[in-house]
RNA sequence: GGGCUUGUAGCUCAGUUGGUUAGAGCGCAUCCCUGAUAAGGAUGAGGUCCGUGGUUCGAAUCCACGCAGGCCCA
């Protein structure tokens, strides 16, 4: 039997009881097995990273994502159900350090590798657990006992296949670059990283004088706002086509400078609208402005930058020992060494010429055209010192502290304020220094740390990404919503360079590279051809899993040179182990024949921003790589999640909302539905206000089952213990059963499409359909007191679109889906599923959609609206009953309907009587436009004067002329003109001065003189809505049948006495005594005007 | 600096192949309803459709330039 039901719902404490109930039922496990051996549907999970506990972010995704598994559940498909968690990288060992208290990577070593590492897995083992349970309590459906971890060993090994790939393809190098540098955390960035920690800081920024040799008191004028570089310096570029300004100081000294530089107004914009400005930075000043606070200067000439070329020069720090040593420091270049090649000697002007995509390295403007150039500490310079076969001096170490052969300097942190300040100071004092400044700029940190990232030369391994255009061949086989995400991922593989695996750090993938003394690596492929060829270490590394320290203690044996080789310490890139997941999680090295049954993928979703040049990036040059073909058919992205005012979450700005936090205080369903409807392309402006009216459209179902559900209690109904005939259906059982037909439809495409979004949307539509017409319109039919056919009917009616709507909602709204399921239907209905997880989805009938019925019932909601708001203009409340209501509607099959409903309407309005009236009357006038897209066509120019010349025409006469004749001829300018009846739209308006309203071809009008019945219906009908706050003040149950007791005189009491009958129908009262006598609850209230006292009691009591 | 993208009511967003008076939800104000009631309904106020120019009979819509934001790449 079906429960009443609490309207006062209890959303998030019905999830728990939820939750609860489908563990102890094992609901689960149960749609699983149903599923078995159906068409598969492959979802492969984007791995999460087991960090932390999730935020409201990975929310969203997880929602869509268990949204569409269950979609496909019900719809009759396989699933694997795997979650995947991320579990090796930096981010994991930045937050063990923390909580150690690290401060640099000797910190970790002097720790012990192993038990770091150990703590980095338990970390994972943590948080993989919590967000597990997070995720649970979101209702998102997985295999939890069987998610994937990237730590594992197949995922590993699977990696290493697909190294082995590529070294046999000859792709993997090692590299000598400049890349940034994190001192704090001891690791370069990979281009993919260096993007997500740019910050905006303000620099100490030196001018600094050269001078030139061979020539007295001449000095180049140089700028740099990373003084530490100076040290490495080996030469300067210019512009060869700028002119550069020769200009004489106070003391005499001579400085060259790029011409257009002295009166500069540098990052004068950016001061201006303090746009990417810090504050509390001075404006910088011009070149001339700082030689004129020196005493002033005079202009002596100028020179071409090519005519500069080739002068010598003495750097700043000459004295270095790492400055004169032959061949570079400490990566020592031979070549150059036997030509004895040094910095100091290397000094000299160059050229640098242009960039990779053809722009002057050297540009006038912030500096001073002329360009410091330090290829050890600067990627451009490496390049151009490459290229002009330069020395390098890499003057770090990889704490980011100078190394030895740098004097004073050696130990000192190039990142710290304190060495940049002894640098200038040791400038000022020796002569070198022109000029300090504070600039503001963005300069890159670690996204981690924080920490200022530094330029440093050093080795990694490299894949070569030549091979791109495999890639790009696959994209084109995705389908990626939205569509722009395929564009977006081409331009990443345009324009991306070779892509850096390695890490110089602890926890991650043990890259499986080894090397050997005559400087050849060698790469292997598998656990087993480790063992094969390993020499050494193999028994202190069997039994754990392939990490570091472990898996660094063996040495192999070169299988075609016979030497014996080191692996490399370096770990991979985390990137690596979230795109292989489409071969490792599937068995694609172990069980190939599964892999083949799952793989490609139909779906993943994730959060667009930065995985087209990570996750999606990784998969696809993975998949390119292994198999020249998509890991999968269709790629979801979405955006962000901010604040409610559209900011970041921040910790720190106390706006961060957390995922606990939400769920117990939204409840989670309401937080699915916020995430089900937000357009996927826009960031998601997450909060509680954003909540609460979410939380209304979700009481408004509430509302509509918990109205069916208090009165199929009071009667016991139960669908199938009784029938029903179709026939018996009212025009709207069968309008509402036509909508919901409908909406079916356009759910099942949003959910196939992956946009549920857009059905989200337009199910508001439907629900205010069923609840605030159908169910209003037919309350009547389930509270009348005789069980007939027709009361039979709508309980029916109403029950199958119940049923249907929890359906279409479950994969959206778990939870009050089935709470409301397991009343509606497993309560009442033999033989229903045990869960509303275990239906199929509802399929759409055509049949049953009734496209003229949906118009008619939508003219008739038309005419009601109009009255109502004829009502409201006119200040006639509803309770008033009215004498008549005229109406105009121009199409002869809905006026047949309205007449065959007018029952609905009258009551709908409390109206008496309606007719409809024929075109002549005041109820209407005409609009006679002309039909612009046929006659701008036709006529173009001369369509004004066609638009003046009818709005001139009188009207009426006009509608006559059209009625009786195919075509109306125009005068304009002596030329006639023969208008076809189509070049003519003629509408319907409300005439003026009427209580009328005028919309879509139907007009109304309402009758507002009384008379004295009229007046008496009323007063009753006010007494009535009183009786019944007075049976809800005194807690009556709606079925009690009550007495009334009241004095009744004057006009209300002769109004009562004539509507006796009415009135008790409609208050359920059995008896109506005309006395002062005191029931169970007593008011006075006023009636038009008269003040009465009612008393109120139940019968039976 | 280059590419992509967005700019519509107080807020969040729709707006079809260019068509006459630009919409919805929320918020606000006023009113109505009362057997779903901590719900529901109606009405109203509120717009330089970012700006300028162009194409066109006609531009929120198409084009160019500019401004502002976002994303991506340097």
């Amino acid at each position: 039997m079906i429960e009443k039901v609490n309207p006062k719902v209890d959303f998030v404490k019905l999830e728990h009881d939820i939750l609860e109930f489908w563990k102890k039922n094992d609901i689960f496990n149960k749609r699983v097995i149903k599923n078995k051996g159906k068409p598969k549907w492959s979802f492969i999970d984007g791995p999460i990273t087991a960090n932390n506990p999730m935020g409201v972010h990975h929310a969203w995704g997880r929602t869509l994502k268990d949204i569409y598994n269950r979609y496909k559940a019900m719809t009759g498909h396989e699933l694997r159900y795997q979650n995947g968690f991320d579990c090796q990288g930096l981010w994991v060992e930045i937050e063990v350090e923390k909580e150690l208290g690290f401060k640099s990577k000797r910190d970790v070593e002097e720790f012990g590798i192993e038990k770091f590492v150990n703590l980095c897995k338990e970390r994972v083992q943590k948080y993989s657990g919590v967000q597990t349970e997070q995720s649970k309590r979101l209702g998102y459906w997985m295999d939890w006992e069987n998610s994937y971890f990237t730590m594992s060993e197949e995922n590993n090994y699977t990696i290493w296949t697909f190294l082995k790939k590529l070294f046999n393809e000859g792709k993997i190098y090692r590299g000598n670059d400049v890349v940034p540098w994190s001192g704090r955390s001891g690791t370069s960035y990979s281009q993919m990283e260096i993007v997500e920690g740019r910050k905006l800081v303000a620099h100490k920024s030196v001018f600094v004088r050269f001078p030139i040799k061979n020539r007295e008191k001449e000095y180049l004028l140089i700028w740099t706002t990373t003084p530490w570089t100076l040290t490495s310096n080996i030469a300067v570029g210019v512009n060869v086509g700028l002119d550069y300004v020769k200009l004489k100081a106070a003391d005499g000294s001579i400085y060259y400078f790029a011409k257009e530089n002295l009166e500069y107004q540098r990052l004068e914009k950016q001061f201006k609208e303090k746009k990417q400005w810090v504050d509390g930075v001075p404006k910088l000043k011009t070149i001339a402005q700082i030689f004129k606070e020196h005493g002033g200067y005079e202009e002596l000439g100028t020179v071409k930058g090519s005519e500069m070329v080739g002068w010598e020069y003495e750097g700043a720090f000459d004295d270095l020992e790492a400055q004169n040593e032959p061949g570079g420091f400490p990566f020592i270049n031979d070549e150059l060494k036997e030509k004895n090649a040094t910095a100091v000697n290397q000094h000299c002007v160059i050229d640098p010429g242009k960039d990779s995509i053809g722009n002057d390295i050297v540009v006038a403007g912030e500096g001073t055209g002329i360009v410091h150039m330090a290829p050890g500490c600067g990627d451009i310079d490496h390049k151009v010192g490459k290229k002009l076969g330069l020395v390098n001096i890499a003057p770090l170490d990889s704490e980011s502290k100078f190394i030895e052969k740098f004097a004073w300097l050696e130990g000192k942190s190039a990142t710290k304020p304190e060495t940049t300040q002894a640098i200038i100071d040791d400038l000022k004092e020796r002569g070198i220094l022109v000029y300090v400044e504070d600039y503001p700029h963005i300069y890159p940190h670690c996204w981690r740390s924080g920490d200022e990232l530094v330029f440093r030369l050093v080795d990694e391994w490299y894949i070569n990404m030549d091979w791109r255009g495999k890639i790009k061949k696959i994209v084109n086989d995705i389908e990626w919503i939205p569509e722009w995400g395929q564009d977006r991922e081409h331009e990443w593989l345009d324009n991306m360079s070779d892509w850096m695996i390695s890490k110089k750090r602890f926890w991650g993938l043990a890259l499986p590279i080894w090397t050997f003394e005559d400087e050849s690596f060698f790469v292997v492929g598998s656990r087993e051809e480790l063992k094969e060829l390993a020499v050494e270490g193999w028994d202190e590394f069997e039994g754990h899993t392939p990490h570091r320290p472990w898996i660094d203690k063996v040495k192999i044996k070169h299988p075609e040179t016979g030497l014996i080789g080191e692996r490399i310490k370096d770990v991979g890139n985390p990137w690596l182990d979230a795109g292989i997941v489409p071969f490792s999680t599937l068995g694609y090295t172990t069980d190939n024949d599964y892999w083949k049954e799952w793989f490609p993928g139909d779906f993943i979703t994730e959060c667009f921003p930065g995985q087209f040049r990570n996750w999606f990036y990784s998969l696809l040059a993975m998949s390119a790589c292994l198999e020249e073909t998509a890991p999968f058919k269709t790629v979801l992205g979405h955006a962000l999640v901010k604040d409610e005012t559209g900011r970041d979450m921040h910790k720190s700005w106390g706006n961060a909302i957390w995922f606990d936090d939400a769920a117990e205080k939204m409840g989670v369903d309401v937080m699915r539905w916020m995430y089900a409807s937000q357009n996927v392309e826009h960031n998601l402006l997450f909060g509680y206000e954003h909540a609460d009216e979410v939380r209304k459209k979700l009481i408004q179902l509430w509302n509509s089952y918990s109205f069916y559900a208090t009165y199929a209690a009071v009667d016991g109904f139960s669908p199938n213990k009784t029938s029903f005939n179709r026939d018996d259906q009212t025009v709207l059982d069968k309008w509402i059963i036509s909508k919901m037909h409908g909406m079916i439809g356009e759910a099942q495409k949003a959910y196939e499409s992956f946009r549920v979004d857009k059905f989200m949307k337009d199910f508001g539509k439907f629900l205010d359909d069923l609840s605030n017409w159908y169910i209003r319109r037919n309350r009547r039919r389930f509270w009348k007191t005789e069980d007939d056919n027709d009361k039979l009917t709508a309980y029916h009616t109403l029950h199958e679109v119940l049923f249907t709507t929890i359906r279409v909602l479950a994969p959206c709204l778990p939870f009050v889906t089935e709470n409301i399921y397991q009343n509606l239907v497993k309560n009442s209905v033999d033989d229903a599923p045990e869960s509303i997880h275990l239906c199929d989805f509802p399929t759409v009938d055509d049949a049953k959609i009734d496209h003229t019925l949906m118009k008619q019932v939508d003219a008739m909601r038309k005419i009601v609206e109009l009255a109502r708001s004829a009502r409201n203009k006119a200040n006639l409340k509803i309770r008033q009953p009215l004498a008549k209501l005229t109406y105009f509607i121009d199409n002869d099959n809905i006026e047949a309907f309205i007449q065959e409903n007018k029952k609905v309407i009258l009551d709908e309005l409390n109206v008496k009587q309606m007719e409809r009236t024929t075109s002549a009357t005041d109820l209407i006038s005409y609009i006679v436009k002309p039909n612009l897209p046929l006659l701008g066509q036709k006529y173009g120019q001369r369509l004004n004067d066609i638009r003046n010349s009818i709005s001139a025409m009188d009207v009426n006469e006009l509608v006559r002329s059209l009625q009786s004749q195919k075509s109306i001829e125009l005068t304009i300018e002596n030329e006639t003109l023969i208008l076809e009846k189509d070049a003519f739209i003629v509408e319907m308006g409300s005439a003026d001065g009427y209580t009328s309203e005028m919309d879509g071809g139907v007009t109304v009008g309402l009758t507002t003189e009384l008379n004295e019945e009229l007046l008496r219906e009323g007063m009753v009908r006010d007494l009535i809505r009183h009786v019944q706050i007075m049976r809800k003040n005194a807690n009556f149950a709606v079925e009690d049948r009550i007495i009334i007791h009241g004095l009744l005189n004057g006009l209300v009491g002769d109004a009562l006495k004539e509507f006796e009958e009415f009135f008790c129908n409609e208050t359920l009262a059995v008896e109506l005594t005309d006395s002062n006598k005191k029931g169970e609850y007593e008011s006075t209230v006023n009636v038009q005007g008269q003040e009465l006292t009612i008393s109120i009691e139940r019968k039976n009591t």
